[in-house]
RNA sequence: GCCCGGGUGGCGAAAUCGGUAGACGCAAGGGACUUAAAAUCCCUUUUCCGCAAGGAAGUGCGGGUUCAAGUCCCGCCCCGGGCACCA
């Protein structure tokens, strides 16, 4: 052994030793104690930073510390390698896309080693692989048969000037960001799939899973936002110049039924299908189209938001309320949005972006809802009556209070046929085409004589043609190629056209993990037993920006899929574990997540070059609490570094101790420095486990460890030491590497087998806590007067609280502090402090 | 704007159930060892008053509940994530 520490030898030892003898190759046959470790598999952007490795050192850890404690772990790997930076940088460098991701691919995967992170290979996926997306579009026309996938229209981010669909990201403060064009809303023909016919279901078994954070679950309860209310259908008041509507009713939803005697117009979205046709030809049309292009150009964001202003205009159409047969104007307003039924009642007197609407407008205002002391003056109101009361100028449901009154107003509707009791959702159905290339081709075909047609399971899958021009020229860039678009009619033969628009990356990422059971199956998506063996994933990790969108989309695949009968299970992740973003000062100085863009990356290849792997995993553990954002910080690496090589040389100093097997603690023969290492042992065994198996606290994990070699050092150790003082620290020093091997498991290999442990430290058993061990016989407590600290005693751990509270009273700081005071109070907390009030 | 988090020393942070605020580490200062440096080891380190003993204040801000509040309640301020085509 030497007496540095050679980590640059041992990490690449060992990193040989698991990738030869097959360490984290896992056996799916075998599951009885099966644990299935999932981390969220990566982007191929290029090179991974510091940030993305806490990631995969936190599932690294997982997977360590479970295969130590028994359990058969399956930990694959795979990319999510289709998305918009490979065909960007396509269109830029002219470096075919395929070509930079898989490029990027063999970086990551060696970074990964180096970092130490072992995962089975053979299960590895690639999304932009034929053989992983021949899968993703057999899905797709398993949905498509169901009625999951449909098309319809729907609005797009548009550059008039590029002539192309941009992404969200791409439209930078209403602007195109490559020539600067301003950005508008166009209507074209879309794929969804239908994730609203599962709201209810994704909304119920979010109570299911017991294993998610609660502020995840929060976060989908209410981007699902289920809301209960009425559908109320307004008859629209037959045009004066006689020309006839296609539809004469427009219906809408309300969870304010309650309020609806004071609804005074009603507001359209810019979108409406029928808008245009309803004001052909009206004096009012022009400013109505005018109104409706100029919507365009906001986005949803800006028309949500309470703090922009709300624009409008008078359609001059009338509408009819049902329960009251007043006629109210017909409005185009641009908070409405085409979600629903995209028509909404506007009552300003009880909601506050209609009075503010109505005020700007100066449209009418109708007191409906009376406050409980009717002192409501419609005059003297400066906002809106939001609260509860009792309905007023409301017809045969005066007198109610309004709450009561819904039930009474829908069951009303209903039986004169002109509204329902509904439950509506926020949930949109989720748009998942894209004109873009990088991405699989949707398996449809265009028929002239069968329609649209589904591309036959033998033809599967559709190929992304190499050679495409990427630049943007107004069609999908699939669209030009004359020998992807043309094909036969999987159901006719006659000549048919593809579709080509590929499918957005979140459909690839939202059945992988099922894939990764029989990733090189080539005769059919999923294997049923394997899946129904190893899922529901035991544990799932990744970062919180996913909470909403990912999660959502993979739970409604796996409904999906059960649905089909192909798995059993309804829910595809037991337990999940969201970390936080690395963030690092940028160059400007503002602290910002780490990447590229931003300047701020802080590469692991130099940092595993100079200290080594295992400071770099136990750093990034020990940076703070994993599910919290934190900021790096180059210096204080250093500090990681230091405490590995602290542990190197107490083994180096003491391996002829530490070999000794014969030396075996004894707690009856332990003097009293002897006996306290030893409880710090197990007070360090019972915390970190608790930290492992809890809230993933790797921090407080390593600081334990920290704290019992400080204690270790304490003893002071040397050849001349009593046998029993060497048993003790060469009980401690196992235990301290044994500890640690999940966050530094080069190191810890290397000492473990130093010891002279064979079978590798993942094969040992992780250290179980002796309760006897834990015993004191004198325990600390404070001393407060009145809330602050006075002294501190020592009391036996198994004095009464009568007798703690005696000795409290005799204590001479407490006298001090109570002289000439009344005591009114004595509080005993075992184990803690005694408080005494005093006045 | 809406939904979800967060705010504690010079810095990263700890405090598991309302019970001793600042564990552990970084940085800084002092010292030991060394021809010297590195490495290592020891000491100090929330702020203010004090030579000290000791005392007071203190967990973003303002209020409240309690014997006791970083932790619970009400109202603000600031920062981060998501907002459906970045992944």
């Amino acid at each position: 052994m030497n007496e540095k520490y050679p980590f640059s030898e041992i990490e690449a030892k060992w990193q040989k030793h698991w990738t030869e003898r097959g360490t984290f190759k896992t056996d799916l046959t075998d599951i009885a104690q099966k644990y299935y470790c999932l981390m969220m598999f990566p982007y191929p952007s290029g090179k991974l930073h510091v940030g993305h490795g806490r990631n995969y050192i936190i599932g690294d850890a997982v997977v360590r510390y479970k295969k130590m404690r028994g359990f058969n772990v399956l930990s694959p790997m795979g990319w999510d390698a289709f998305g918009l930076p490979a065909e960007n940088a396509a269109i830029k460098t002219g470096t075919p896309p395929r070509e930079s991701t898989l490029n990027n691919i063999a970086i990551m995967k060696e970074q990964l080693a180096a970092w130490g992170c072992c995962y089975d290979w053979d299960k590895e996926v690639t999304s932009c692989e034929p053989e992983y997306y021949k899968w993703t579009q057999w899905l797709f026309i398993q949905m498509f048969n169901r009625g999951l996938a449909y098309k319809k229209k729907s609005n797009v981010n548009w550059c008039p000037s590029c002539a192309t669909v941009l992404a969200n990201e791409q439209v930078v403060d209403g602007q195109c960001d490559r020539c600067d064009s301003v950005v508008e809303q166009k209507a074209l023909e879309q794929w969804f799939f239908k994730i609203t016919d599962y709201a209810q279901r994704l909304l119920d078994d979010l109570d299911t899973l017991d294993g998610w954070p609660e502020r995840v679950k929060t976060m989908q309860r209410n981007w699902i936002g289920r809301s209960e209310g009425t559908e109320i259908d307004f008859a629209l008041v037959p045009r004066e110049d006689g020309v006839e509507d296609s539809k004469t009713i427009v219906p809408c939803f309300t969870t304010r039924v309650d309020t609806i005697y004071g609804c005074t117009y009603m507001s359209l979205a810019p979108e409406y299908p029928e808008l245009r046709e309803m004001i052909a030809g009206l004096p009012q049309e022009e400013a109505v189209l005018q109104f409706i292009s100029d919507s365009a150009k906001l986005t949803n964001i800006d028309r949500e938001s309470d703090s922009v202003e709300k624009k409008g205009v008078f359609t001059g159409r009338y509408v009819v309320n049902p329960y009251t047969g007043d006629q109210v104007p017909l409005w185009v307003g641009d908070y409405v949005l085409m979600y629903g039924t995209g028509a909404v009642m506007a009552v300003p007197a009880h909601d506050t972006r209609d009075w503010a609407f109505a005020k700007k407008y100066d449209l009418p205002i109708k007191l409906s809802i009376q406050n409980p002391d009717k002192s409501l003056v419609l005059e003297e109101m400066t906002a809106a009556y939001t609260e509860d009361g009792i309905c007023c100028n409301s017809g045969d449901f005066d007198g109610m209070p309004n709450r009561g009154a819904i039930s009474a107003m829908v069951k009303f509707a209903e039986e004169n046929n002109f509204g329902k009791g509904t439950v509506n959702f926020r949930l949109r159905d989720w748009l998942i085409s894209r004109q873009r290339y990088w991405g699989a081709p949707i398996p449809i075909v265009y028929c002239d004589h069968c329609g649209m047609v589904p591309v036959g399971d033998d033809d599967l899958p559709v190929r992304l043609p190499e050679n495409v021009e990427f630049t943007p020229t107004g069609e999908s860039p699939l669209a030009a190629s004359e020998d992807f678009m043309n094909c036969v009619c999987p159901k006719c033969g006659e000549p048919a056209r593809r579709e080509s628009d590929t499918m957005d990356t979140f459909v690839d990422s939202s059945w992988y993990f099922l894939r990764y059971l029989s990733s090189k199956d080539s005769s059919q998506a999923i294997d049923s037993a394997a899946a129904n063996n190893w899922l529901p994933v035991d544990q799932y990790i990744g970062g919180i920006e996913h909470a909403i969108l990912h999660l959502l989309y993979a739970r409604f695949f796996t409904k999906v899929v059960s649905d089909l009968g192909l798995i059993d299970f309804n829910e595809p992740f037991s337990k999940l574990f969201t970390q936080g973003m690395i963030c690092k000062k940028g160059p400007d100085g503002n602290l910002y997540k780490m990447s590229k863009s931003k300047g701020n990356v802080v590469s692991p290849n130099e940092l595993i070059e100079n200290y080594g792997a295992d400071t770099v995993r136990l750093y990034t553990l020990f940076i703070g609490p994993p599910e919290k954002e934190a900021e790096w910080n180059d210096t204080a690496v250093e500090g990681s570094y230091r405490f590995l090589k602290r542990i190197w040389t107490r083994v180096w100093q003491h391996t002829e101790i530490l070999n000794d097997s014969s030396l075996v603690p004894n707690m009856d023969a332990m003097d009293k420095p002897e006996r306290d290492l030893f409880r710090k042992v197990h007070e360090s065994v019972q915390k970190i486990t608790h930290d492992l198996d809890g809230a993933f606290h790797f921090h407080t994990a390593i600081s334990s460890i920290m704290e019992l070699m400080n204690a270790v050092d304490e003893l002071k150790i040397t050849g001349k030491s009593s046998d029993q003082a060497k048993a003790v620290f060469r009980d401690a020093m196992e235990k301290v590497i044994l500890l640690i091997s999940p966050f530094a498991p080069h190191i810890a290999e290397e000492l473990w087998a130093e010891l002279g442990h064979e079978g590798g430290v993942l094969a040992a058993e992780w250290p179980e806590v002796i309760e006897a061990a834990l015993h004191r016989d004198e325990i600390q407590m404070a001393l407060q007067v009145n809330g602050k600290v006075r002294d501190q005693i020592s009391v036996p751990s198994a004095a009464s609280k009568e007798e703690i509270e005696a000795l409290a009273l005799e204590n001479e700081a407490v006298l001090k502090w109570t002289e000439g005071k009344t005591i009114r109070k004595v509080i005993v907390v075992p184990g803690r402090l005694v408080n005494i009030a005093v006045s």
